[in-house]
DNA sequence: TTCAAAGACGTGTAGACAGCATGTC
DNA sequence: CTACACGTCTTTGAA
């Protein structure tokens, strides 16, 4: 019997996995860190567990899954914590194709989940991102009480400042629950794995081996230097330099002809969307140039995709997509739709396209390995400088090389630039191949975490006092590297500010709590150490230090704000102090927004009401668009310096609507941002064409899908708050329902990009505002009339570009089952009110 | 004629979680 | 307090 058929019996698996695992994934045997791995693992204990990417992490989460919920504690849950929609996605996919024959179910835990979310609770295995696990616990929270395993996944992540406090709380809160599941936490390496382990509670298990050998080397001038082999054999050495044909202006094309030579496929990490796009394009001319010289077929399936891009194109990215594409090169960033992103990537899997530009998406989530990675730029704008990569981004760049079906050894380059190529290649050399990865350094004492789950915190977590609420964030990571002494200013200040918004109240003393506790209070006045390193995360962390805009996002722009409030008053607090959400409050913190971004929508929302009740200013479409653009939720467009001047396009938008905006940036350079975001979402549903929009403002087609997405969230927040904020006197009630029809058209409108008369048509399945357009203005306004169309009608529907017969047929068919189901549903009239009768909403 | 190389100038800077109820080109 | 790459335009020199 093989080896993993053995181990799983001797755990008293059930026989369909280890034939699963042999039959479907080629699983027979264990590599070493797994096998060390393992044993901590079955008995139970948590475990983090840090090793390369490719060596097989997931299935030591997989098996910890059914050795709780089946063999161990059957009837119990599992949950899986991912930091990516789509990685979401691959486990789910993974997790039920293992547990099919075990009769387990598995839900995926996302955002905009379909079906398979619904009964997420229900399940036995929930695969979600931290944000919907954090969700789902603050709609329920004995949302964890059944669960037996959890599981960590891109652990290091915890270091992010956008994204690493939500799993932190998530963490605690885990580490909380009487049930005490077990916890296996995934990570890359880290600086400060001990520390890590030792708050989770946790058997610690490192390692660099890694499945195919991975050679490190630095390019300068052309010349490959290797620096450094993890291997799996325990002598590796290192091969000579080499150098490399080609011109030194272009050392990618260089690299790229030696992959090819060698019949690879390259990577290249690049610092801009625009880097990408523009050495795709070199490369792409170049080695087009090249297959027509040597007279060489490298290039017929890289063609087949191109032109299926091409042909699909509704955007002007999407075209130059395509011809590179054809060339045998793509280039991958956010600004691409997620179709594109799709068929690149499939594209580049199939061995179709030999090389990929591309910004540091790639690196965190997609596992899509090469046999070569370059690493052409390791420094990055940010926060107003120039900065250095982490050396932990820089490995899971490197870490992408060598594809373990195909390779036997992976090949990861740094590229050196400038003048003393040599001796920079040395630094890059000691700092990111031979260096230490920095620590994780835990971000939530930054503002808006803070802000976010203290609310959490109190209106689902079933915190009370100021005495609960300090041990909670006592027992964080942050909390345990640092002492809570340090927090406890921000922790009040901000627990002033939820009280001054009125999303919290003082509920008054628990004399008893504050009898015990009295002098441990005045410890330390001076700021410590750590918070300043905590507030600053220069260099440690992973994917994004501070956002050029959150820069001083923080504390400064919070205090800003609460400045333009003169509500500043600061409430005493006790450790006795007991505390308890409004309805608002709580609201708010199942809306899933901060409290900053909660505090512009009311007010922007009772000005609204304001000035629909005078009738003086005008509240319009655009002025509520704009409205959401200006929370910190919401993520802005950058305005160009050349939208700065006065006479630009966007300055003159900016005064059209001068009277419109309910709310307005103090700082000239975000508020024209705001606009151009509010502008881009105009055109959106003014039914503007994606190739004109793009050009106007200078964005990529995924820019637009995203702000589409944030923007229908946020207005759906706006109607929510708009409905349960309680300052207007009952008879205004019909100025805040017609107030809130405005902004459900508005949102309707905004997510299907179209005018309101399409909105009945659009509903249809795959109907969208172009085929909506076509129909409307062939006299069908409604799906019904359809029905009614004559056959000339049809046959030329048929015969339009964008159409089909097929497209045209299952319409109607619809149509037809629709008016079946609904036949029934007529209107009651017992439900309109009487006259006078108290109006519900 | 084509291409590499280099210098000068103006310009712009990565990514993607969340509500709710169903399906774009 | 701190950079760098791109597009564009230009010149020079080699193949």
């Amino acid at each position: 019997m093989e080896e993993v058929a053995t181990m799983l019996k001797s755990n008293n698996f059930p026989e369909e996995v280890a034939k699963f695992l042999h039959s479907e994934w080629g699983i027979s045997h264990l590599f070493p860190p797994q096998k060390e791995a393992l044993k901590p693992l079955m008995e139970g204990q948590n475990a983090l567990i840090c090793i390369p990417t490719a060596s097989g992490k997931s299935l030591l989460a997989y098996l910890s899954i059914i050795k709780q919920t089946i063999v161990m504690k059957p009837g119990t849950q599992a949950v899986y914590i991912v930091p990516l929609k789509a990685l979401a996605r691959e486990k789910y996919e993974d997790l039920k194709a293992l547990s099919g024959k075990l009769g387990i179910r598995v839900s995926l835990g996302v955002g905009d989940a379909g079906e398979d979310g619904r009964g997420i609770h229900r399940a036995d295995i929930m695969v979600c991102t931290s944000e919907k696990l954090d969700s789902m616990i603050r709609t329920n929270n004995s949302f964890l009480s059944n669960v037996s395993v959890v599981i960590a996944d891109e652990f290091h992540l915890l270091n992010d400042v956008s994204r690493g406090p939500t799993l932190e709380i998530n963490m605690t809160r885990i580490l909380q629950l009487p049930n005490k599941p077990q916890i296996v936490a995934l990570s890359a390496t880290v600086g400060n794995a001990e520390a890590l382990a030792s708050w989770l509670n946790a058997k610690l298990v490192e390692s660099n081996w890694r499945p195919i050998d991975l050679e490190y080397a630095t390019l300068a001038q052309l010349e490959v230097e290797p620096r450094l082999v993890q291997s799996q054999n325990n002598n590796p050495h290192l091969k000579p330099p080499r150098t490399l044909s080609g011109p030194k202006s272009s050392p990618s094309w260089a690299v790229l002809k030696d992959t090819i030579a060698s019949n690879g496929q390259l990577l290249i990490f690049v610092g801009t969307r625009k880097s990408a796009q523009s050495e795709a394009k070199k490369l792409s001319e170049r080695l087009n140039k090249f297959v027509i010289k040597e007279d060489l077929n490298l290039l017929d399936e890289a063609k087949e995709v191109g032109a299926k891009i091409k042909s699909n194109a509704t955007s002007s990215m999407g075209d130059e997509l395509g011809n590179v594409i054809s060339g045998g090169v793509a280039f991958h960033h956010a600004g691409l739709t997620s179709f594109q992103r799709k068929l690149i990537e499939e594209g580049f899997r199939q061995r179709k396209i030999w090389a990929l530009i591309a910004t540091p998406t790639l690196a965190a989530g997609v596992n899509l390995p090469a046999q070569r990675v370059l690493v052409r730029d390791v420094k990055r704008w940010d926060g107003g400088f120039m900065r250095p990569l982490p050396v932990m981004e820089v490995r899971q760049m490197m870490g992408r090389a060598g594809r373990p079906q195909y390779d036997k050894t992976g090949e990861a380059w740094i590229l050196a630039k400038g003048n003393d190529q040599f001796e920079l290649a040395d630094d890059l050399s000691a700092r990111y191949i031979h260096g230490d990865v920095e620590d994780v350094v835990s971000k939530l004492s930054h503002e808006p975490a803070l802000r976010f789950h203290l609310l959490s915190m109190i209106a689902n977590g079933g915190l009370e006092t100021r005495k609960e609420i300090g041990s909670f964030f006592f027992s964080t990571f942050l909390g345990q590297s640092y002492g809570d002494i340090a927090l406890k200013e921000q922790i009040d200040e901000m627990l002033n500010w939820l009280v001054d918004q009125r999303f919290i109240r003082s509920i008054g003393i628990d004399k008893k709590i504050d009898n015990e506790t009295d002098l441990v209070e005045d410890w330390d006045d001076e700021i410590p150490e750590w918070a300043l390193a905590a507030k600053s995360s220069v260099g440690v962390s992973l994917s994004k230090p501070t956002l050029p805009t959150e820069a001083k996002f923080g504390f400064s722009k919070a205090n800003a704000y609460r400045e333009l409030n003169h509500s500043n008053q600061t409430h005493v607090i006790h450790q006795g102090t007991k505390y308890k959400a409004t309805d608002i409050g709580s609201r708010v913190s199942t809306l899933y927004i901060d409290p900053l971004s909660a505090s512009i929508l009311l007010k922007g929302m009772r000005r609204a009401v304001r000035r629909r009740v005078r009738g003086t200013e005008p509240v319009t479409a655009f002025g509520l668009t704009h409205l959401v653009t200006r929370t910190p939720d919401f993520f802005a467009m950058w305005a160009k310096s050349s939208d700065l001047s006065p006479d630009s396009e966007v300055s003159l938008k900016s005064s059209l609507h001068y009277d419109e905006y309910l709310d307005k940036a103090v700082l000239e350079e975000n508020h024209l941002g705001q606009v151009k975001s509010a502008w881009c979402l105009e055109m959106w549903m003014e039914e503007f064409d994606l190739r004109v929009i793009e050009k106007k403002l200078g964005v990529s087609p995924g820019d637009i899908y995203y702000r589409i997405d944030l923007s229908t969230w946020l207005l759906f927040a706006s109607r929510e708050l708009l409905r349960i904020d309680d300052v207007f006197a009952g008879h205004h009630q019909h100025t805040i329902d017609e107030l809130s029809k405005e902004l459900d058209l508005l949102r309707q409108r905004i997510r299907s990009g179209c005018k309101a008369d399409l909105l009945d048509l659009v509903s249809l399945k795959g109907v969208g505002r172009a085929r909506a357009r076509t129909l409307a203005s062939m006299g069908v306004r409604q799906p019904s009339q359809l029905l009614s169309m004559s056959k000339n009608q049809v046959s030329k529907l048929k015969s339009l570009r964008g159409w089909g017969p097929k497209i045209v047929e299952n319409l109607i068919e619809q149509v037809k089952s629709y008016k079946v189901n609904h036949l029934t549903e007529r209107p009651r009239s017992d439900d309109e009110p009487l006259p006078g009768e108290e109006h519900l909403s």
